[in-house]
DNA sequence: ACGGAAAGTGAAAACGTGTTCATTCTTTGA
DNA sequence: TCAAAGAATGAACACGTTTTCACTTTCCGT
C-alpha cells in the first residue's frame, strides 16, 4: 500500500526515474555524473524526481562497469587498540568526505597478514588498501590485490635515506621518527638519566624494530650506553609484566621508553602501583603516539607525537592521487614526529 | 611477462576459467555455489584452475544479480570511544567468519543520524544495518534503507515489558540493565552509601535515559533518595568537569554512578587528582560497560558488565536469521547484565 | 542568414555474474 | 531391456549502471 511506485526489489531504478521524467535512462545517468553534458533544466528535473523516488545510482552496478567500488580496505590486528581505533576513526571521516567508505578486516593479533584474509578482502574489490601491517612482502600483497592499490606506512631505519631520492618502489607514507626521539633523549639526558630501557612493541613489527634502532642510534650519538630491551607486544598487560621483570630480575632503569602509549600506561602502573616507585622522581617515562588518553590525569604522559590528522590527510592524498592516475610512478609522503612534554619527565 | 593469462582489467573472469577448463561459463558459476548440481570431478577441476588463475567471483557482479552485497553497515559517532571500538572489533571478526564485511560510517558526535549520512550509506547497498544510535525514528531509517535490514539495540525503560510478549515491531537486541544495577545498588547500600550521584551520558541518547531511569527506579525500590544528576556526555573530560562541579558547586556524594567506564575514569581522576578524595574510602564509584581498560591498575573499576561476546553473537544471529528469511516476523534477542566488583567499591 | 563548432541526445554495447529453462546424459527399478 | 526419473549441461536472459557512437539541435561569429 505504502509503496505505490511499483518498485521491483524495494529500490527505485534509473529506468523508473527516466519514465517518470519523460527522458531516456541515459539522461538519468548523466544527471548524476558531473562532467557530462546535459541541459541544466533537464538535470534539475531529473534530480528532483530522483529525490521524490528516493533514487540513488546502484553502486554495485556502477562498480561493475566503472571498475571502481569506492571502498578502501583496512586491515588491522586490533580495532580496539587505542592508536588504531583513533586512526580508523579519522580515516573513516576523511574517506567519507571523498565519497569512499571504510571496509574493515581483522587479522590475527600477531600482525601477520595471511593469504587467506587477503584473498577474502580481494573478493570485495576495494579500490585501495592501506597496509598498516608491514609484515607482508609487497610482491605477495600485489599478487592478492589485482586491481586495488596498496598504500604502505613505512618507518625508515636509521640508515635509510629519508628523502625521496631514488624514489620508493611502492606508494608509501614515510614516518620519520628521528626528530621526536632526539628531543626525548635530549630531555632525559638533561635530567641526568643514564640507564635508559626500551619496553618494546611486537618484535616482528617493523614500526617497532625501526623505533628501537632509531633510539639506539640517537643514544649512541649522544654518548649514552645502549638501551636495555624489555620485550613486550604493545599491550598494557605485557608492558606491565615486562616492567616488573626489568626491576625485579633485571637491573632496573632511571628512564623508560615504551613503544607506544598504551604500553607506557602499563609501565606507569607497574612502577607506581606495584613497585612503589615515583614518576618522574625515581623513573621517567616516555611513550609513542600521543593518543587521546595520554593527557588523562592518572597518566599525563610525555610522548613522541605522531600527528594523526596530518597522517590521515597524507594517506587520503596518496589514495586519491593514485586513483586519479593509475600509471603514475610511485608516490611518497613524509611525516615528522615531535615530543609532547607532560608530567612523566622532569 | 608475469601475467601471461591476458587478463582484461587485471583480474581473471569466469569466462577465462571456463575456457581454460574446457567447460561452460555456467559451470564455473556452479562450481562456486554449493547447492547446485555439478559433477564433482568437474567442480574440482574448475576450482583448481580458478586457484591457478587467482580467480574469485566478482562481488559487484554477484551483488548486482543476487541483490546481496554481503556488507553490513555500522554507524557510530566515535570509533575511538572504547566500548564502541571493542564492539566493532568483535563484530568485524564475527561477520568475517560468516562471509560478510564491516562497512564503517561516522556520524556526528551528538549521536544524531542525519538523513544525508543515511542516504550516503544506502548507496553502498548494505544487506543489514546495525543501529547503535537510537535517536532516529524507525520509520525514517526504514525509508532510507530500502533493501537493508536494520537491527536495533534497544534499552527498555523500567516500565516496559522485558519479555517478547506482544513482540517488537522491529528486529532488535534487548539489553536488560536491571540485574546489574540492582546488584550495584545493593552493594553500595551495604557499604552505607546514601547520597548517590549519576554522572550521565549524552542526554538525548536512549541508552543513557534508560540507564538513568532504571537506576532511579531501583534506588526508589530500595528506599534510597533519588540520585543527583550530573549532566555529562560519556566523555572523560566532561565527566571530569561534572565531578568537580558536583563537589564544588553541588552537595557532593558518597557514591557515583558513571554512565560508562570512560566517564568513570574521568570521575576517578577528578576525585583523586583534583579534589583530593580517596576511592573507595571517601567516595565509591561504579561504571557501565566493563571495557578492557577497567582492570588497569590506575582505575581497577567496579562496573556493570555488558557481555560483549554474547552481544555480538546475538547481533550476528539476528542478521543471519533475517537475511535467510526476509518475511519472518520481527525477531528479538535478550541480553542480561551483571556487576563486576573491583577496587572502586568497598 | 549562413556555415561550422559545440552541446545535447538516445540506441546499443558493454561490465561479470546468477538463474531459468529446455535439452541431453545417466541412473534406477521392474 | 525399457521407461521413467533424476542429474548434468549450456544457451539465453536478467541485474542496473556507464560508455561509446552516431545523430540532432543549439549557439556563435561574420
Amino acid at each position: 500500500m505504502s509503496d505505490d511506485s511499483g518498485m521491483t526489489r524495494g529500490r527505485a531504478t534509473a529506468e523508473m526515474v527516466a519514465q517518470r521524467a519523460n527522458v531516456s535512462r541515459v539522461a538519468v545517468s548523466r544527471a548524476f555524473n558531473p562532467h557530462t553534458s546535459l541541459k541544466p533544466e533537464k538535470r534539475d528535473l531529473i534530480l528532483r524526481i530522483a529525490q521524490e523516488l528516493n533514487y540513488t545510482p546502484d553502486r554495485a552496478a556502477r562498480a561493475l562497469v566503472s571498475g571502481r567500488s569506492h571502498l578502501v580496505g583496512v586491515i588491522v590486528p586490533d580495532v580496539c587498540s587505542h592508536w588504531e581505533s583513533q586512526e580508523i576513526d579519522a580515516l573513516t571521516t576523511a574517506l567519507q568526505n571523498e565519497g569512499f567508505a571504510t571496509l574493515l578486516f581483522k587479522t590475527r593479533t600477531d600482525y601477520s597478514m595471511d593469504e587467506k584474509l587477503l584473498a577474502y578482502m580481494r573478493g570485495f574489490n576495494p579500490d585501495s588498501v592501506i597496509a598498516f601491517v608491514e609484515n607482508v612482502k609487497p610482491t605477495t600483497l600485489a599478487r592478492f590485490l589485482d586491481r586495488a592499490v596498496p598504500i604502505y606506512v613505512h618507518y625508515p631505519y636509521p640508515g635509510e635515506t629519508d628523502d625521496a631520492e631514488a624514489g620508493p618502489l611502492h606508494d608509501r607514507l614515510n614516518v620519520l621518527q628521528r626528530a621526536g626521539i632526539e628531543q626525548a633523549v635530549a630531555l632525559l639526558q638533561g635530567y641526568g638519566a643514564q640507564r635508559i630501557a626500551y619496553v618494546s612493541g611486537l618484535g616482528k613489527s617493523r614500526a617497532n624494530t625501526a623505533r628501537e634502532q632509531m633510539l639506539r642510534t640517537v643514544m649512541a650519538e649522544r654518548g649514552l650506553p645502549p638501551p636495555v630491551i624489555a620485550p613486550s607486544d604493545y599491550s598494557y598487560d605485557m608492558a606491565y609484566a615486562a616492567t616488573l621483570d626489568l626491576f625485579r630480575i633485571g637491573q632496573g632503569a632511571d628512564a623508560i621508553f615504551a613503544a607506544n602509549d598504551v604500553g607506557a600506561f602499563g609501565v606507569l602502573d607497574a612502577l607506581r602501583h606495584e613497585l612503589g616507585l615515583r614518576v618522574p622522581e625515581d623513573v621517567k617515562v616516555v611513550g609513542f603516539d600521543d593518543i587521546a588518553q595520554s593527557h588523562w590525569k592518572s597518566y599525563n604522559l610525555t610522548t613522541v607525537k605522531f600527528d594523526l590528522e596530518e597522517r590521515v590527510r597524507a594517506l587520503v592524498r596518496l589514495i586519491l592521487r593514485r586513483l586519479n592516475n593509475p600509471a603514475a610512478p610511485a608516490l611518497q609522503e613524509t611525516l615528522q614526529t615531535r615530543l609532547v612534554v607532560r608530567g612523566t619527565v622532569g
